[in-house]
RNA sequence: GCCGAAGUGGUGGAAUGGCAUACACGUCGGUCUCAAAAACCGAUGAGCGUAAGCUCGUAAGGGUUCAACUCCCUUCUUCGGCACCA
């Protein structure tokens, strides 16, 4: 009644698996096809989400190999990291052991899948021939001063015990607890990722095959802004306060100036002042303030008279000096000059102490007014006024005028401040990659030698979960000699974050066994950069920031000659169930395990793209999956009826489907790409298909349903690969209809189709237009004022 | 607040200036069957109408056009990112 899925799936694997189908190998001069989906955290099991990022790269994947192209299409493990640990506690077994298990069951159910990854590149970071070259990596980092170590107020996971990057931090939680994280003082490991900030922006131009999407949310992430920073000056003693801002358009507005709790200035502007007490305790009072408390924005804003008056470089007009609980240390210089007219949070305040105001931007074509009679700041364009020589040009154009006037009279500086922070990657972590420094009383800090490397994670260590890094309970590995003057020293117990591992595994795909370097530089040239790349969106900052910096790292030391490592990026929507994310947490899993017994790979692969599109999300329907092995089941049993020689009219059927089909696979857009199998399919029910066609067909549900279609491919009589059969070409000929219909509007709204042969003259079928039945009614006694004909599809008559 | 994406039948979705709702799910009806399942065939946006057909209809309002889900303006809603960022 049904196909057996279950036997010819099995059946393919084992052929699949002997004859080493989708082993890649490098052709000179043969076009080549890096697809690559973001590799797995090994937890065991696969689930909905895996499915269908890696049916997305899988059917693309055979798709081009069936094009001629020649596909890489690695899968490995990104096996380093925290649930390894909570896991091995649970079960009482090792991290190591726990993860090499989970690898094995996890390939297991990839292959149950049927994806075409040549499994001879299998990788997982957490094999020392993989966490070497993290090490080594990071040594050359070390010595270009990209890696250092600095004591810094870093973020820290109370729950997971272990700091965090900023990256890492999402609404103020851990990414992966969402716990609130903590500030602390600790030294720890950076990578200098800003070193490459203007490229990380600037390249950002050259990923037009990115969605929007991510590349706003980098753009953002980076966080360039330009402005110009403006010495003001003490009006006591002359002292600088530089000041930033992104409005020096407003400069002239600016009625006094505000300094954070913590500026180290506060303190000696009032000394010795009338309201040095009072300040004082607003200082003690703020700094009792939580971080987040402080950085709600509906929290009313605090803030105090200093006494002292600073001068405004550009008029020396003399302004007060406030401190306020809104202005933050971190950012720019921890002072910001005030212009209340011009901003809304300047406006509030200066409301609230009764702080002067004035007016230098006038909003074009609108009454001018008077401090007195605005009820809020205009942040818009318009006009300078009160801005001296400046008055009159627009305040963009003044924008550049002002910043260029200062800058050259030394009173204030054209600057650019970045959000973009350097990336912590200390972990107080045991199962990561330990990272390759030595400490020596003598000579401080000693990078260990490339010959040393790598420097193994020993097997045993006493992780209970309690926090402090477990590395450093473990004698044998924290006591060592110094490289240089062989004396007693201590090892790093910190280990790398695993967002290292993953920011490079790309290259090393290319050569997986390579022992000399992290990757075999030609190898990388001939597959370099990956084609398309697949994941999830939650790595829009995170993995795929890194990894740019990576490889613009790569190409400074000359190991590489491209400047970013994924042309196209496809993020793939979350699978839901009931409109919520399937988690363990909600119960709502639903396991691809069970489903595959149920209803094969192939249906299911099959239905998660037909469900929706690749990008957005995809509501869980085991009716819709039902539906999907439905269908298989009436293209199997077409097999049973097959004509001699098909009508004409299904062939031309057949090359429209196989017109759509090769655009769709190659836009991504499988559901619509199988609506359009699926109407040949009913099409094929009407008419009866003869054996040329019905190959068409399985051919090009190949990619989809490739178990399904290899065996079809056999009991018609085919020898061999359907993949190694080439892909199908529409003809031409066959696309152009001879009988087509056109639609007749009648003032834009449709009153008759007709149809007419496809070369019919527009005299003819005025003449048929006229005598059409339908039409009469609204054609009849009304003069045709207009008369539009789109060829071959439509006319609108308008009267 | 700023930036980005989106809003279409009962449901997933299709159509990116030219027939709105392809394809599928669901529902209803039919064929086959003792019956059921499966399979096959058909109907299925709303309202009015016996019917032919007519009117309305793509978050709301306006505009451009012979023609708008599609382009432009305003507003609303949802989702995502950033944010007392000066």
């Amino acid at each position: 009644m049904y196909y057996n899925f279950k036997e010819i799936e099995k059946k393919w694997h084992r052929v699949w698996e002997k004859e080493k189908s989708f082993r890649a190998k490098a052709i000179p001069k043969k076009k080549k096809y890096y697809l690559l989906e973001m590799f797995p955290y090994p937890s065991g099991k696969i689930h909905m989400g895996h499915v269908r990022n890696y049916t997305i790269g899988d059917v693309s994947a055979r798709f081009k190999t069936m094009q001629g192209y020649l596909v890489l299409h690695p899968m490995g493990f990104d096996a380093f990291g925290q649930p390894a640990e909570n896991a091995a506690i649970k079960n009482k077994t090792k991290p190591d052991i726990w993860t090499r298990k989970c690898i094995k069951e996890m390939g297991n159910e990839l292959k149950k899948m049927g994806f075409s990854y040549d499994w001879e590149r299998e990788i997982s970071t957490c094999d020392s021939s993989y966490y070497k070259w993290n090490q080594w990596i990071f040594l050359k980092m070390f010595k270009r001063g990209l890696a250092y170590k600095k004591a810094s107020s870093v973020n820290w996971c109370p729950s997971c015990l272990t700091t965090l990057a900023d990256e890492e931090v999402i609404e103020g939680g851990c990414w992966r607890c969402h716990k609130k994280v903590e500030e602390k003082d600790l030294e720890q490991w950076y990578l200098k990722i800003t070193e490459y900030k203007e490229q990380l922006l600037e390249d950002l131009n050259q990923l037009k095959d990115w969605p929007e999407r991510v590349l706003s949310m980098q753009t953002n992430w980076i966080g360039k802004s330009r402005g110009v920073e403006i010495y003001f000056k003490l009006k006591d003693d002359n002292t600088i306060i530089p000041v930033f801002t992104t409005r020096v358009d407003t400069i002239f507005g600016a009625t006094y100036i505000v300094l954070a709790p913590e500026h180290t200035l506060v303190k000696e502007i009032i000394k010795g002042k009338p309201q040095e007490k009072e300040v004082l305790k607003f200082i003690d009072k703020v700094s009792k303030k939580s971080a987040v408390v402080r950085s709600s924005s509906d929290v009313k804003k605090e803030g105090i008279f200093t006494g002292s008056f600073a001068v405004n470089p550009v008029n020396n007009e003399e302004v007060p000096i406030w401190v306020a609980d809104y202005v933050l240390m971190e950012y720019g210089s921890g002072a910001i000059m005030s212009v209340p007219t011009h901003d809304q949070r300047d406006f509030l305040f200066a409301k609230e102490h009764g702080l002067p105001m004035r007016i230098v931007i006038q909003a074009q074509g609108s009454k001018f007014k008077v401090p007195a009679e605005i009820t809020e700041a205009y942040e818009g364009d318009g006009i300078q006024v009160n801005s001296a020589q400046f008055d009159g040009l627009t305040n963009q154009e003044a924008k550049v005028k002002i910043a260029e006037w200062m800058d050259g009279k030394g009173i204030g500086k054209i600057q650019t401040h970045w959000r973009l922070r350097d990336w912590l990657i200390s972990r107080q972590r045991y199962w990561g990659t330990p990272i390759p420094i030595i400490y020596c009383p003598k000579c401080g800090i000693v990078p260990v030698a490339y010959e040393d490397l790598p420097v193994e994670l020993p097997k045993d260590a006493p992780f209970t979960g309690e926090g402090g890094s477990p590395l450093g309970k473990v004698k044998e590995f924290v006591n060592t000699k110094c490289p240089e003057c062989k004396g007693p020293a201590r090892r790093e117990t910190d280990t790398m974050a695993t967002f290292f591992d993953s920011s490079w595994y790309f290259l090393r795909f290319c050569s997986p066994g390579f022992n000399e370097e992290p990757f075999d530089k030609k190898e990388v040239k001939y597959w370099m950069p990956v084609d398309q790349y697949i994941g999830g969106i939650e790595h829009a900052i995170l993995h795929l920031l890194y990894s740019r910096f990576f490889t613009k790292f790569f190409k400074d030391l000359e190991m590489i000659d491209f400047k970013e490592p994924f042309t196209r990026l496809l993020t793939q929507g979350m699978v839901l169930k009931d409109g919520e994310v399937m988690s363990k947490s909600k119960g709502n899993i639903v396991d691809p395990d069970s489903m595959i017994s149920q209803y094969g790979a192939d249906a299911l692969r099959l239905f998660v793209l037909f469900a929706a599109p690749p990008e957005t999300e995809l509501e869980w329907d085991s009716k819709g999956l039902e539906g999907a092995f439905k269908f298989l089941n009436r293209v199997w049993r077409i097999q049973e009826n097959l004509k001699e020689k098909a009508d004409t009219g299904l062939v031309r059927i057949l090359h429209k489907t196989i017109k759509k089909v090769s655009e769709d696979f190659q836009s991504f857009k499988f559901n619509t790409a199988i609506a359009s199998m699926m109407e040949l399919t009913n099409a094929i029910y009407q008419y009866g298909a003869d054996k040329q066609v019905f190959k068409s067909l399985i051919k090009m549900l190949a990619p989809i349903t490739p178990h399904f279609s290899q065996e079809l491919w056999q009991i018609l009589g085919e020898k061999g690969s359907i993949f190694k059969a080439g892909w199908l070409e529409a003809d031409p000929r066959m696309l152009i209809e001879e009988r087509i219909i056109i639609v007749i509007q009648v003032n834009g709204k449709v009153r008759s189709k007709i149809e007419v042969s496809q070369d019919i003259s527009e005299e003819k079928l005025k003449t048929l237009i006229m005598a059409d039945k339908k039409l009469i009614s609204w054609l009849k006694d009304k003069p045709i004022r207009n008369f539009i004909l789109v060829p071959k599809k439509l006319v609108n008559i308008v009267v």
